[in-house]
RNA sequence: GCUCCCAUCGUCUAGCGGUCCAGGACGUUGCCCUCUCACGGCAAAAACCGGGGUUCGAGUCCCCGUGGGAGCGCCA
């Protein structure tokens, strides 16, 4: 019994079950991107979900760039997407495979069912296939080649240009038995002859398709149900071959927050984008992983759990819109819950990314604990420890006029002489130090606080001020209260002269 | 237009005929905590697309409708 029909009779069992009587061979998944643009959200996902189900069944996960198209295929994209797939630490175990350097296998196919008159050159011109669709449009018939030279008898035509069609079953029914959609029928009479030789003798993609994951022993077949449609021509193919087809699963779409297939215009930036705007590779996949795919209640994977429990029979059927919410939300999640050495790592990265020296401050993983709680990114997490590795540029405006004013004076005088003297420099005598210049004012610590905050940092949001002072240290915080103290507005009169 | 796919809170989802006046998460709102911003805690609002069947019983099965998506390239 196939896994479509035990999905369908209701009866999918939960663990994989290990039939006993055949050892199935362990899985063997692709990725197969097209270098035309950027790896994005989408592509990430379905790269997932075979990574997946190779590592959860100990089977290969094989990288195949699929770059027949010459004239858009450029080494910058390739470059993108091998370096997404890094940054992700989704490696593979065979490749990357490219379809241009097999181009001499697929005309040994190509000969192979020209010969065997399981394909045929098209003589028909690209004015002629034009009117032909435009006729068939304008009756609302669906375009199809209408199979001219699929028997043509007499010469073909001086030198004209010609096409390699594979010759399509007239009729009959091809079904696909997906792990994820169950068993979908097709009708031949609704498929044409589909094009698989170029006129420049180049292959296109439902050959390369069909003889790459056949070559490369590919089991199971996972990608976006946009394919769905091309699967009965590919089965064809294959029957052609008289090879046998893989397993089938056709994972749902990602779209866009409007409901709209995620494009350039809607939300689909590359991968590498997602890296620059300061999210964790954990984040990412996490958020990934559960688009389409639950177990039970559980929101956080780890990557061990992932592959432990990811099920691609399990994966629901309806597309998913793609919610940056929540994305931001795993994100802080795992900011706050890895190992701060491993959240320091990158954002060591992001420092330098906006020209700061990550050396030039306190270390990177108190940083890490002090300012996790308070961002969402690593991005946003490096802009706000700014502070802490150059001086600021200057003062809030709001926040100087309400915290470094003339009533605040006696205050930063008072904490520079009682930090200039505190020893040890830790938060808690820090704390200690604060909280008794502010009842020596008879002040509430808030009114004591977020001037020596602006003062420091410039701005009024920062980690808790004893933990912002300990960070800093004492010779610029001591360094910046006396600059506060001679900026403020009250600095005219008063005088810092003397 | 034709073919194929899909349909539970705004979003991601749980649910595999009775335990569902539908559960969790993000987001939203309110309250609490509080030196700022956050974090955290508590609480609330919020959904089975519609209509027919099948059944003692339907969110769960079937059909139709509606809505959405995909494909129909000498793109992949």
């Amino acid at each position: 019994m196939s896994a479509a029909q035990n999905r369908r009779s209701g009866q999918t069992p939960r663990e994989p079950r290990r039939d006993p009587m055949s050892f199935s061979p362990p899985p063997r998944t692709r990725f197969a991107p097209s270098p035309t643009g950027y790896l994005h959200i989408g592509g990430v996902r379905t790269a997932l979900f075979s990574w997946l189900h190779a590592r959860r069944h100990g089977g290969v996960f094989v990288l195949r760039i699929e770059d027949t198209d010459r004239e858009r295929s450029t080494e910058a994209s390739v470059n993108v997407i091998l370096e997404g797939m890094r940054w992700l630490d989704l490696g593979w175990d065979e490749g990357p495979y490219f379809q241009t350097r097999r181009f001499d296998r697929y005309r040994e196919i190509l000969e192979r069912l020209l010969e065997e008159g399981k394909a045929y050159r098209c003589y028909c011109s690209r004015e002629r296939l034009e009117t032909l669709r435009a006729g068939q449009m304008a009756r609302k018939e669906k375009p199809r080649y209408d199979g001219l030279c699929r028997d043509r008898r007499d010469p073909p035509p001086e030198g004209a240009a010609h096409v390699v069609r594979f010759r399509n079953p007239a009729d009959g029914v091809v079904m696909v038995d997906d792990l994820i959609r169950g068993r979908v029928a097709f009708q031949n009479r609704e498929l044409d002859d589909l094009i698989i030789a170029r006129a420049d003798g180049t292959p296109t993609y439902n050959f390369t398709v069909v003889v790459d994951d056949h070559d490369m022993g590919i089991t199971h077949v996972i990608r976006g149900d946009d394919h769905l449609n091309n699967t009965p021509r590919q089965i064809n193919i294959l029957r052609a071959l008289e090879a046998q087809p893989p397993v089938y699963a056709h994972v749902p779409m990602i779209l866009g927050p409007d409901g709209k297939r995620l494009s350039k215009r809607h939300g689909a930036v590359s991968v590498l984008q997602y890296r620059d705007e300061g999210y964790l590779p954990e984040a990412l996949l996490n958020y990934l992983v559960r688009l389409g795919w639950s177990h039970g209640d559980q929101e956080v994977f780890s990557r061990e759990e992932m592959i432990r429990l990811f099920d691609i029979r399990e994966v629901n059927k309806a597309a998913s819109i793609f919610n940056p919410d929540k994305l931001l939300w795993l994100n802080q999640h795992y900011l706050k819950t890895l190992e701060p050495a491993v959240v320091a790592r990158h954002l060591a990265w992001h420092l330098q990314r906006l020209d700061l020296d990550p050396a030039a401050g306190p270390p990177l993983e108190e940083v890490v604990l002090a300012q996790r709680e308070r961002a969402k990114t690593l991005q946003e997490m490096a802009r706000n420890s700014a502070f802490l590795f150059r001086e600021p540029e200057g003062y809030d405006e709001k926040a100087a006029d309400k915290h470094l004013g003339e009533a605040q004076r006696p205050i930063l005088t008072a904490l520079r002489a009682a930090l200039a003297e505190l020893d040890p420099w830790t938060p808690e005598a820090v704390h200690a130090t604060v909280g008794g210049v502010a009842e020596a004012a008879g002040l509430k610590l808030g009114k004591v606080a977020q001037p020596l905050r602006v003062a420091l940092t410039g701005g009024t949001v920062s980690p808790p001020i004893d933990v912002t002072v300990y960070l800093l240290g004492r010779d610029r915080t001591l360094a910046r209260i006396a600059r506060a103290l001679g900026a403020g507005p009250g600095a005219g009169r008063s005088g810092v002269t003397h």
